[in-house]
RNA sequence: GGGCCGGUAGCUUAGUCAGGCAGAGCGAUGGACUCUUAAUCCAUCGGCCGAGGGUUCAAAUCCCUUCCGGCCCGCCA
């Protein structure tokens, strides 16, 4: 069998054979926030757009936002009062903050500056501009003069009898703002003008250039023709028979007399066991609050290792962490070839900085340290691993300490008590003993490192050894006398520190926390009388 | 009812376009490191490729049928 190709090479290889310069064109309603279900057309186009590059077309990558289409409803993260703006253009309504521009740039700009770290730059284009720039004007005056023509095109191809009323195009009513209510009365193709009747009462005549805009499945082969898009992903909600890639297919050709882009289908993205994302149903992780938890990279690696059509589930919870290991273990390793290295590449987000440190040690490194950043570079160094740059490393700490506060589950946080413990009322005497015992061993000793402590707890159970001996004298029994399992000795460890039974690797564990107190700490437990 | 996409190891999946010994990661198991304790390394186990039929010297791959899951066909992307 030939080569694996990544299917962004599959993409690339299709497009190169429709000709040698493209340009990619993505676009999404800011209506909500902007979800990592969104964020997988953007990064889609993304990986095409690369490979395309790479193969040597001259390319161009663009960005629709789509902000001239109505508010659909008053979603359950907005007040009520947003029910008088239900049905305006969401440019066009004031921002939920009240410091954005509009309720479409409260969603865009952190969008936009997502797109920004996770390495991808498309010409961003919004669709309220150019409507009022006048850009769609032509294509405005051939949708209503072709009126009927659409209508045959969307009856034969969905199936659907459109309204006597209907027309491609909706009107802003100039009275109650709304722009999908208004029935258009007749237009002037000469003045460039639209006449309408609202159901508000009110009627009168807007200009094409901002006046309102084509209606969706218009409105797309439309962009297609003036924007000369080539390639364009989209969701499985437009790519069924009927749906609106089919009517648009059609309508691009024979209205706008335009060959349609190529097609790249996407499956959702679903959210752990809650299903599919969406904004409406407030099944969401932001992209915003995936960048506060992970770096760029992985996000993009979630993407680029599983084909379009197929679906990813994504759980922010322990499963991300998974996620993260298998992307750092596969960047650390030199030697990757074939699909893996491609998968890579994809996922590389230009001028990101990078840490040795993997994420799963600094969830502990953080925990131990209580968040104090200093003490974080203290361990990071003292555990040997590169700490000249600092900005990464603060970088990392700052993901590690969001994912614990959002998203990680019980058993993966953790804290060394301040106090002793209560639990350490459950220990045995022999568990004391061994505390004790550690105690004055690390009291006596210079600076131990992870392995020190490792080699240490196991010198437990050997007869003779120092750690040992003292604890057959604590006991008061023969040398030979006394069985250990270090298990038993972990335990101890574990919750006389944390006050429960098991936790990180013990030796770097110990290893990042400070000597006296643990010397001091395993003492006070092994004395303990509840 | 019509259509689109998926179904491959316990889990996540590559491979399907272009037929040629079914691959990987995680997990599990065993081992190594004086060492079971959220680390590292090595090894092993694990598959009726959803099911049935057809084409072929040869099928996960092509054709037909069928089951399961998700979605679309509401000009509400």
């Amino acid at each position: 069998m030939a080569e694996i190709k990544h299917w962004a090479e599959v993409i690339a290889d299709e497009a190169l054979e429709n000709g040698t310069k493209h340009r990619i064109s993505t676009g999404i309603t800011p209506s909500g926030h902007i979800h990592i279900g969104n964020m997988r057309e953007v990064v889609t186009a993304d990986a095409a757009y690369r490979m395309i590059v790479e193969r040597g077309a001259e390319t161009e990558f663009i960005y629709m936002a789509d902000n001239f289409d109505p508010l659909r409803k008053v979603y359950p993260f907005l007040p009520e009062s947003y029910a008088e703006h239900v049905g305006k253009p969401i440019s066009e309504i004031p921002c939920p903050c009240g410091e954005c521009e509009s309720y479409a740039e409260h969603f865009l700009k952190p969008f936009l500056e997502g797109l920004e770290r996770l390495g991808i730059h498309p010409k961003v284009y919004r669709a309220d501009q150019l409507y009022k720039s006048g850009s769609f004007v032509e294509a405005i005056k051939t949708a209503l003069i072709k009126r009927d023509d659409i209508a045959k095109i969307l009856k034969e191809v969905s199936g659907k009898d459109v309204l006597p009323e209907w027309s491609p195009f909706n009107p802003i009513c100039q009275e109650c703002k709304k722009i999908n209510t208004a029935v258009v009365t007749g237009f002037d193709a000469d003045a460039e003008t639209v006449d309408y009747e609202c159901p508000c009462g009110h009627s009168g005549t807007v200009p094409m250039a901002g006046g309102g805009k084509l209606t969706w499945r218009v409105d797309w082969p439309a962009k297609w023709k003036m924007l000369d898009v080539t390639v364009e992903p989209f969701g499985k909600d437009h790519a069924s028979r009927g749906g609106s890639y089919d009517t648009g297919k059609r309508i691009v050709r024979e209205i706008f007399d335009h060959e349609p882009p190529q097609p790249i289908v996407y499956e959702w993205i679903m959210l752990g066991k809650k299903g599919a994302m969406s904004s409406s149903t407030g099944v969401v992780v932001s992209i915003s609050d995936m960048l506060k938890v992970v770096p760029p990279e992985v996000l993009r690696y979630l993407i680029m290792r599983t084909k379009p059509e197929k679906h990813i589930k994504f759980d922010p919870g322990q499963p991300l962490l998974t996620l993260v290991d298998e992307y750092e273990r596969l960047n650390a390793n030199p030697e990757v070839e074939g699909l893996n290295k491609r998968v890579l590449e994809l996922s590389h987000a230009k001028g990101i900085c990078h840490t040795d440190i993997p994420f799963k040690h600094m969830t502990t490194i953080f925990q131990v340290a209580h968040g104090d950043f200093e003490k974080i570079m203290k361990i990071v160094e003292r555990a040997g691993y590169d700490t000249t740059n600092e900005k990464c490393i603060r970088e990392l700490s700052a993901n590690v300490s969001n994912w614990l506060e959002m998203y990680a589950p019980p058993f993966a946080k953790f804290s060394v008590k301040d106090e002793l413990p209560e639990q350490t009322a459950t220990l045995s005497d022999v568990q004391k003993a061994f505390l004790g015992a550690l105690s004055e061993i690390i009291e006596a000793s210079g600076e131990l490192t992870g392995e020190d402590y490792h080699n240490l707890v196991y010198s437990s159970k050997e007869a003779g050894s120092d750690l040992h001996l003292k604890i057959v004298e604590k006991l008061g029994v023969a040398d030979d006398e006394l069985e250990i399992n270090p298990k038993e000795m972990f335990k101890a460890i574990y919750t006389s520190v944390l006050g429960q039974q098991s936790g990180p690797k013990a030796g770097w564990f110990l290893s990042s926390i400070d000597q006296d107190f643990l010397a001091k700490r395993f003492s006070e437990a092994s004395t303990y009388r509840p």
